[in-house]
DNA sequence: GCGCTTTTTGCAAGCGCTTACATTTTGGGA
DNA sequence: TCCCAAAATGTAAGCGCTTGCAAAAAGCGC
């Protein structure tokens, strides 16, 4: 006992009780000057601060999380960081919670809900106290888990006014209802889609349906909906895919701007003329859509806006039964020269 | 403190002491069923293990993390996720790191040192047995700071053999003299560089070095060397800046693919013939290297095996006094489209 | 079966911090 | 100067888990 103290003292990172004992103060004391400085009095606060810049101490932030239940740790969860518009996501969640001195546990899911599930459980093992989520279909049991450690939760990309989940994002399908408009204004009646993978993925899942309604809606009807993996070639393989039947479509719609630049590549590699020959949209608005000739008619995502409100949610105090919040954000429609009036 | 136990086992969730109540064993016997099943006769453990499943019992990290003084968590900093080479490196990483069971403390530094310090330190109080770092030069104090802790630090991006610190990376001055001296052998003399900011950036700084040092050997300087920021907007001004001079360049080194792509689509629009007229050099090799309409000859920087040597490293059990490790990885040059022949 | 070594289990002391609650100090009136 | 409420500080009981050590059980050779 006697040694181990010693070895204690000598060695090793000091502990609030070091500081206490140098301080001359009690270990409930150092631990208000560090959680609650209002707390103190400043002349024995600022002694107390300056002991703990003496010895170098900082806080052991396990010790903390398991005494006071909280982690100031958010989690985040998304399919892939391969894909630019979740790494815009993540670094603006990043900044914004460092900002607020939280730090951001990150997972991805590989687009795969198993996958996914068992990644939230290893985030709430870990301790977590909110979680951003990407859209909001996921595997069974999953949101009975957090609600039970009562850990707040966020479901991002997705816009569902209704859900008994709070949603940071925008309308899928709205979007590409205003896609279809726009082309149908155009002129274009023969319309083919490159969506994504619908398998677990609700945002493509609601684009394709945003899609199926509006055409549906002008007695229309899709010539294919064809899913691929979000790669710039298989874009390029789905045009040809669709170029190799008796009837062609005037206009494309893709799921996102990297299928839709495979498209466009590979239109241009075929020598099919666009927009004049076909019109290419896309999704996300990466910041290629506007340096690629021609510039990709795309929707906007809001992903800074959206990083930065799942922050705030997720940092703030949370109160049980509160309603789930849902804040939709504008995904604008923005027009470059991938698009024309139908040949 | 009778009516605290009641309520403990009635609401919240249940703990080690709970299962070991229910199995009939003592909480050390649960406590290693989870952490070292091999020390508990099968019989016992699959007891244990059904009360385990019953009760819906999950491990409180920061508690196992307190005892243990092991949290299995690795942190990374990274200047930013909208670089997708930082992105890419981060989801390797994060992969190898979750099928341990281990999970990722991410945050992100700007490009900025006092920046990265802080959000270093951070990560270090969270509680962090491991350490991925981008590059190898940073504020005094902080290798200090893990040292006394004892974590495991690497350094990616860069191949520093004689370093103190482990590296995992390449040598960035030993990309661009070979590229250099592929543009040399095309007949190229009047070489001009668009590099990144080299301030709290080694990985720049070497890159300028070494097309310093490799155009001095052939008794050569390089018409210009302008530092910019990694954007292709910033590519298309410094290209712009360039041909202004008298005296323009037939080959243009970049500083990395993103500022040669502004480059290369500035030149197409200044209709400057690429690379009859001029030829152009990236660095990373994104993917839309490969996809840009000239190719672009550039420098593959092997993303996803430092991401996975990384992960391996921080992952394996730590030797004290060990030496650090230093592993290079191949860079190579990647020759297409955009470079040729001098004029 | 017996005595011995080798496994298995249990005991209990922390790990470093937070926070009710108790105690002391402070600061004003009166 | 004295008294009392309010503010500041100290006391100590955990938070949930791991692990060294002791005790008990299980093997094993004869």
């Amino acid at each position: 006992m006697e040694r181990k103290r010693l070895q204690k003292s000598s060695e090793g990172r000091p502990t609030l009780e070091d500081v206490a004992a140098a301080a001359e103060v009690s270990t409930a004391t150092v631990s208000r000057c560090l959680s609650h400085p209002e707390k103190v009095r400043p002349a024995l606060r600022s002694k107390v601060e300056a002991v703990i810049a003496r010895l170098g101490y900082t806080p052991h932030g396990a010790a903390r999380a398991l005494a006071s239940s909280r982690t100031n740790t958010i989690g985040a969860v998304i399919p892939t960081l391969s894909n630019a518009i979740f790494a815009a996501v993540i670094q603006t969640l990043q900044e914004a919670l460092a900002a607020e001195g939280r730090t951001l546990l990150l997972a991805a899911s590989d687009y795969d809900r198993k996958r996914e599930a068992q990644q939230i459980g290893n985030l709430v093992v870990r301790g977590i106290d909110g979680l951003m989520l990407t859209g909001e279909e996921r595997e069974p049991g999953v949101y009975d888990l957090l609600q039970r450690r009562s850990i707040r939760k966020v479901c991002t990309y997705v816009h569902h006014p209704a859900s008994p989940h709070s949603t940071i994002g925008f309308d899928n399908a709205a979007a590409m209802v205003r896609l279809v408009a726009f082309l149908h204004d155009l002129g274009h009646r023969r319309m083919a889609m490159i969506a994504g993978l619908s398998q677990d993925n609700d945002r493509a899942t609601e684009r394709i349906e945003g899609v199926r309604r509006a055409l549906a809606a002008r007695d229309l009807a899709a010539l294919a909906i064809l899913e691929r993996r979000y790669s710039v070639n298989e874009g390029r393989q789905a045009l040809r895919t669709l170029m190799e039947r008796a009837e062609r479509p005037t206009a494309v719609l893709c799921g996102n701007d990297v299928l839709a630049l495979g498209v466009l590549l590979e239109a241009q590699h075929l020598g099919i003329r666009v927009p004049e020959q076909l019109s290419i949209t896309g999704f996300d608005d990466l910041w290629l859509a506007r340096e690629i000739m021609p510039g990709l008619t795309t929707i906007h995502a809001p992903l800074r806006d959206m990083g930065r409100l799942a922050a705030d949610y997720l940092m703030a105090p949370s109160t049980p039964d509160e309603a789930p919040l849902h804040r939709e954000l504008p995904a604008e429609l923005v027009v470059r020269g991938s698009t024309g009036p139908a040949p």
